[in-house]
RNA sequence: GCUCAUAUAGCUCAGCGGUAGAGCACUUGCUUGGUAAGUAAGAGGUCACCGGUUCAAGUCCGGUUAUGAGCUCCA
């Protein structure tokens, strides 16, 4: 038979061969790191026969496919036979390969908790140094049901039985042929190619990923190459662990949370002060792009939100008051706002709006409550009360395209500045629990989409993750260390108009329902200064710090002339202290360091007499001797991004 | 909301049936010291809350609340 490998090149192999053959005939090195073969594009196991002319490549362990297929293989074979070994009443259910390491999810009878992961892993261990061969039986769906239904591998069995496949489920062995695992596989050909592994954590996890399932205890590990890689990899968690918002927010004393209040922010000085930076600044770009902002009430009645949609989509998230019956004259039911586009649109429905009005871009930073989950709560990133950056244009459909155009530049005007360069876009469409006609959602999916494709923006689309009153764009973030978050949303709506009857007079005399188009750009102010705390290791652009300079004193005798500094830096607008404490200057270093302030100004005798200053910048052990003056300008200069 | 874990001084944590501990921070004294911790002393705790077991409970057991890691959610 004729193989094509992926340089095109041609290879004549006997009939039966397999890709491990395939790899010989190639070269004895290649053979010997040899775990998989891709055969047109599908991976299969290294022993299996080829059938026919085919095109071919061989997977080696030191390529990224290599890893994960021995990350594979330690879940299914290794960490799954290590459980039942331990726990031999234990059923298995899945075990895939994630980003960096593996899972598997078990049914235990006792709890297993992180305790329990040193013993496991032995056992792994002692599993791996047999360097057993990994083996494949292929059996038909009666059989593979007869098998798994004798070792009470009840999920197994549902997996098989709710497959459509009826031969050649695949089963794995060792060479003991005592455990056996049903995989879509490949596998590494034996054990010997398993480099260095830990389990990382335990937790819950629902069969099927269905909260109505039973809940089911997922290991956690993570598995590379060698020692190195393991180790490397451990490291970075440890990098991303320090950068941590609720840390550093407790170390720089800028907020926290107590139990009377979950999920709600208390701001302290220094953390309110970037809050106020933050939306100073974001204040500006709005007035500068044709915003308008608005407020509107914290608490209102139900009614407003039964006819918003709200009531009947959105009520297990809402915070609900009753006004106390024995001092109130009338009962009612209130509700604090989850969302500000209800009382924006009672602000537009003030008087009669003409097409001349729009678009009409409201923006409000409106506090929101909104009753999360107990336990999705996470520091600023997932709270109960928060304040969005929110806005909503009232448009004609014609004005779509333009005005979603005008939000991505806004958008990525803001985001360039506060240091994150690259986003993504995100379509989502059409959720299960929503409002509208399919009608209505088949028009705003699709004038959404056309913008955006009309731009020439790259997205990708997420199905069914829409709002419940129209698609959306999500712009998703990437930070300093790589991670993802999600932020910005453009919302079109074409229902909550109509609802709320709000209308305009067209060019035709008469009255239409404009498109509403929710949208925010930071999401949230407590999130986004959860992600820039993070992405800055808390080391924040010089405009946004707290405390902006600190002027430390080395001896008694300079302390006017740094007082004389400070208040110049004031003078700029500068948020500078200073330091006169009987302490010596490496103390005062390094607690403002620790501080993360981002300019530290030594006074010693040289720079009384001389005039000068000597600064030190955070991240940096170097020294700069400046002329006052010179030093003036220049701080001043770095706070430009400080908008009003 | 679900699973598991955690809750001791302002912070980070030790103690795990028998009179509450450490380091840092704080206060005071000494120290005027040139770029990430000068020094001594002092003060500081209903051991999250409610109940149970016990002669005796931070310590063991149950419940509640909050937090953490995941899961499910994130309009």
């Amino acid at each position: 038979m004729k193989i094509t490998l992926p340089d095109n090149s041609l290879r004549e192999l006997p009939e039966g061969s397999s890709g491990y053959d395939l790899a010989k005939d190639i070269g004895p090195g290649l053979a010997k790191s040899a775990v998989a073969v891709t055969i047109n594009g599908i991976q299969k196991d290294l022993h299996d026969v080829i059938e026919g002319d085919v095109s071919a490549s061989i997977i080696t362990i030191d390529s990224d496919e290599g890893i994960e297929i021995m990350r594979h293989t330690l879940t299914a074979q290794v960490l799954a036979r290590a459980v039942k070994n331990i726990y031999p009443n234990s059923k298995l259910a899945i075990g895939p390969t994630i980003e960096d390491g593996f899972y598997y999810d078990v049914e235990t009878e006792e709890a297993i908790s992180i305790d329990d992961l040193k013993k496991i892993e032995d056992e792994m261990i002692k599993i791996v140094k047999t360097k057993s061969s990994i083996t494949k039986k292929l059996v038909s769906k009666e059989e593979a049901l007869k098998i798994f239904k004798s070792q009470k591998e009840t999920y197994k069995e549902s997996i098989i039985d709710e497959s459509e496949q009826i031969s050649d489920f695949q089963l794995y062995y060792q060479d003991d042929k005592k455990f056996v695992d049903l995989c879509r596989g490949p596998h590494l050909p034996n054990l010997s190619f398993v480099g260095a592994f830990k389990l990382t954590k335990v937790s819950g996890a629902y069969w099927k990923g269905d909260s109505k399932n039973k809940m089911l205890t997922r290991i956690y590990g993570t598995a590379w190459k060698n020692e190195k890689e393991l180790n490397k990899y451990l490291t970075t968690l440890d990098e991303a662990q320090k950068r941590d918002h609720r840390k550093l927010g407790k170390e720089m004393n800028l907020f926290h949370f107590q139990d009377e209040a979950p999920g709600m922010v208390f701001w302290h000085p220094d953390g309110w002060t970037i809050y106020r930076n933050l939306r100073n600044f974001v204040r500006k770009r709005l007035q500068d792009n044709d915003y308008i902002e608005v407020n509107t009430p914290q608490v209102i009645d139900r009614k407003l939100w039964e006819a918003s949609g709200h009531w009947d989509k959105y009520r297990e998230n809402m915070f609900i008051t009753e006004i106390d019956e024995e001092h109130a004259n009338e009962k009612r039911v209130n509700a604090l706002k989850p969302m500000n586009c209800p009382g924006h649109v009672q602000i537009y429905n003030q008087g009669i709006k003409s097409y001349k009005d729009l678009p009409l871009k409201y923006a409000e930073f409106g506090l929101c409550h909104r009753y999360e989950p107990s336990g999705t709560m996470h520091g600023l990133m997932r709270v109960r009360a928060f304040t969005q950056d929110d806005g909503h244009i009232f448009c004609t459909e014609d004005q779509i395209e333009s005005e979603t155009g005008l939000f991505i530049e806004f958008l990525s005007n803001i985001y360039a500045d506060l240091g994150f360069k690259d986003f993504d876009i995100k379509l989502s469409t059409r959720p299960e629990m929503r409002v509208g006609s399919d009608k209505t959602w088949d028009k705003s999916e699709k004038a959404l989409e056309d913008a955006i494709k009309n731009l020439g923006y790259p997205y990708r689309i997420d199905e069914g993750d829409g709002a419940f009153y129209g698609p959306k764009l999500d712009f998703v973030l990437t930070d300093a260390i790589g991670r993802e978050w999600q932020c910005g949303t453009f919302q079109l709506d074409f229902n909550l108009a109509e609802r709320l009857d709000a209308q305009y007079v067209g060019e035709d005399g008469k009255k239409h329902y404009p498109v509403m188009i929710h949208r925010a750009v930071l999401g949230s102010f407590e999130r986004f200064i959860g992600i820039l705390i993070e992405n800055y290791s808390g080391k924040l652009p010089f405009w946004l710090a707290p405390q902006q300079v600190v002027i430390a004193s080395i001896i008694s005798d300079v302390n006017d002339y740094s007082i004389e500094i400070m208040e110049q830096l004031k003078k700029e607008g500068i948020r500078a202290e200073v330091d006169l404490r009987n302490e010596k200057i490496s103390y005062k270093i390094r607690e403002h360091s620790s501080k993360k302030v981002p300019i530290i100004i030594a006074i010693g005798k040289s720079e009384k007499s001389e005039k000068t200053v000597s600064i030190r910048r955070i991240g940096s052990s170097e020294t700069e001797i400046l002329e006052l003056n010179e030093a003036l300008k220049q701080i001043k200069k770095e706070n430009i991004l400080v908008s009003t």
